[in-house]
DNA sequence: TATGTATTTAGAAAATTTTCTAAATACTAT
DNA sequence: ATAGTATTTAGAAAATTTTCTAAATACATA
């Protein structure tokens, strides 16, 4: 998976707001889409984006294609946050 | 400060090593820069970034400039993650 | 003051990211 | 099979980011 690409991710506004959409209930492409003011299409890179991160995932449901927030990724980078300053709760590598 | 800011400069992969490197100690440009394999200029660029994001803070002493990591703002981006995931310990806006 | 070391700033090239329009795919339902 | 809705993919333009070289600033000391 690596930080790399999940904080890329997080790293831009559009799309730290889908997640926070996300957080309350899991919501279609077109839905999510109707909160932003732009395309279709950019909406869809921009959840491809989240999905390759691992930020979120997909359930394809008749038509509609619903993204729900993956909370466990959102716990690793937390953890990664977490060693960083130095609160060793948990394995310290070497 | 704006998690945009802080996101965006976590995104970087040589200033997530930096931050790394900061974990243990405070460390001057040069030595930072020592641990790259690229200009001092460019060290200089990615640590104001991570500056401007408030990760971290310079204090200058004799001819160095030395940059130490500032947890209180990594904390802050913990705080986000957590109230992303719904970890509900602290305030919920409306 | 003149010289040397540490670091930043300026300007430009290269790479990456974000966005759009248009077209393609996928599935539904008539 | 046809038409309609939902979403993604392709390709290109615009914006941003990362990096470099060269020059500038800051401070220290001989």
């Amino acid at each position: 998976m690596g930080f790399a690409e999940t904080f890329k991710a997080l790293s831009d506004p559009v799309r730290r707001d889908i997640l926070g959409l996300l957080k309350k209930e899991r919501l279609s492409a077109g839905e999510i889409g109707s909160h932003f003011d732009m395309t279709g299409a950019t909406i869809s890179y921009h959840l491809g984006i989240l999905k390759k991160a691992g930020l979120v995932f997909e359930s394809r449901e008749k038509n509609f294609i619903y993204y729900q927030l993956n909370t466990s990724v959102v716990e690793e980078v937390m953890l990664w946050l977490s060693e960083l300053k130095g609160d060793d709760s948990d394995a310290e590598k070497e």
